[in-house]
DNA sequence: TATATTATGCTCATTCTTAGTATAAATAAT
DNA sequence: ATTATTTATACTAAGAATGAGCATAATATA
């Protein structure tokens, strides 16, 4: 049943990662190539395992250590020639969470919101209008174009549950089923690099800034993923100061979830399991009345093993 | 940053499968050598895709056409050698859920419950002896071994968490993260496998068949991965045959999470959820009252992309 | 001193859960 | 035939969690 692999399997694997930072609100993450590529590296024979092997060379990159890492998805073959000799080429991709930016002035390595790659996916003052002006006519184009009926309903029936048949259905964890919506119907650049598309390029691409190869769809990959963690586990200390206000926090898990969040109750779920301690100084750094400063309960993690951060979301004012 | 991969770097990926079906009342999983290992093939050059590489030689061994199929995870080089000329192994394991059992008779693909590889998991008929009897004590007395103080808090920590302090504290989800618990006090026959490993095995390993390489382990990961995902995707209907009671619906959902659940709220939960749709026939080959007989409404999937089914628990007997 | 701004405490209605009770419709045992 | 047992299904009530908002406190700035 398991045969000695021939010569000609063998691959070569690539380590891909997202690497999240925070910082002004936004969430960042480090490109390469003028934000063309996230930074990848080959699995090379000194790393004993996949993960030191992403850290390694991260950590070479940015000069910081890696708090969180996790795989995200093996892909082979995506966008790639697998015949002519070459060997094929398996790509590994890792999240990556991390407190510090990259020492500013580098022109290269660089950090960019993940919104300019997703600019659909910010509904944090509200409904993204791009959704609505530049997006849904045009799924709506791409879903009449097939004659056949069955077919044009399942095409409709995706469309709304990816983008909200109503005002208030925006569900965002569902960002990379909806990238991957777009990049069906043709609305993407990325479409045109693959080969033997049937499709043609459709009238106008969607704003949001593309990636080589099929990097941006790694992109929306890792988002999806921490935007669906942050739900159960409390990821996002990891990309917080050592100290902050309950605000700051706020603003931090908003930018992650690309969401407003009601404040209250924001405060009240985390206190009620136990997140944060106060560390008994504040800051009056902005104009109101100052804010208690907390710090995170690393017990907490262990305490309880499904540290659920229930999100509580707000309807956009 | 990406330097052309040196001809060293080159790895063979093997696939691993972590086939599962239910059959009365059992969750079974596919295995060979007399339990010993999961399936396993070789991704070779005429295979597209990983995915389509896993389907392929599954349907072959099988003859059975996989529904639902899902990547799980990938790991290099555990308990491999990886020096010594020979090439690097990165197994990439998937997780397939299929409706019919291998024809009966032959020998060396056996379906087995996965309670036997994981005995302490089946908390349907209340919470297992097992935890109190073979486990916890053994776990106590592996924390204790430990002088250094913080350490010692810390294991015992992660013994509540994992097993539960209380008697009510099971989470079902965990089952990796207690297996991995289980290995590192050398309390499951694998820890010997390992190389270079520093604590000796313990007097008595607990209960449970064991595998060889990591493939308990990899078999772990899947039922976890399917615990936490019955909770929020309806995929328990690739398990069950066309039509089927409520009744034998709920036990399918038992015999996954390992726990009992409340009969009426169960009923309730499924039909507000839209999951399912009457026959119109009905079946009486239970003792009882007749039972209306059911088909899923795959019409679901796409109506809600987060077709949540929730789990009503109940406190075991 | 008034105003704007942020922090924080508290309430209230609504929905979701949990844990039943009650009744119906069949089979098996006497 | 009658009774006990088993399974199915409807319905209810208490409690917890959630979503929305009011009210007050404490600061900076005009």
């Amino acid at each position: 049943m398991t045969p000695p692999p021939a010569i000609s399997d063998a691959v070569t694997i690539e380590l891909n990662a997202v690497l999240v930072a925070l910082t002004g609100n936004q969430p960042l993450v480090l490109t390469l190539e003028d934000g063309a590529l996230l930074p990848s590296g080959p699995f090379a024979t000194e790393h004993p395992t996949l993960q030191s092997g992403v850290r390694a060379w991260v950590e070479r990159q940015t000069q910081h250590p890696l708090g969180y890492v996790e795989q995200l998805y093996t892909f082979a073959d995506r966008n790639r020639p697998a015949s002519d000799g070459q060997r094929r080429v398996v790509s590994i991709s890792y999240l990556g969470l991390t407190r510090e930016r990259l020492s500013a002035g580098a022109r290269d390595p660089e950090w960019r919101s993940w919104y300019r790659y997703f600019p659909w996916e910010d509904w944090r003052s509200g409904p993204s209008p791009l959704v609505a002006q530049a997006i849904l006519p045009q799924l709506s184009a791409w879903a009449d174009a097939v004659s056949d009926v069955a077919q044009q309903r399942e095409r409709r029936q995706r469309i709304d549950v990816n983008f909200g048949d109503g005002v208030e259905n925006w569900n965002e964890d569902l960002i990379l089923q909806r990238y991957e919506l777009l990049y069906e119907a043709g609305l993407v650049p990325e479409t045109l690099q693959e080969r033997n598309r049937a499709t043609p390029q459709a009238v106008e691409p969607v704003p949001g800034m593309p990636m080589r190869h099929d990097h941006r769809r790694i992109l929306a990959t890792g988002i999806a993923r921490l935007r669906a963690k942050i739900k159960y586990r409390p990821v996002f200390f990891e990309l917080m100061p050592p100290e902050f206000t309950l605000l700051q926090l706020q603003r931090a898990v908003e930018a992650l979830a690309g969401r407003p969040m009601h404040k209250q109750n924001f405060r009240r779920l985390i206190d009620q399991q136990g997140l944060v301690e106060p560390t008994g100084a504040s800051t009056s750094e902005a104009r109101g009345r100052p804010a208690k400063l907390f710090r995170f309960r690393r017990e907490i993690v262990l305490e309880r093993s499904v540290a659920g951060t229930k999100l509580p979301l707000s309807r956009p004012i």
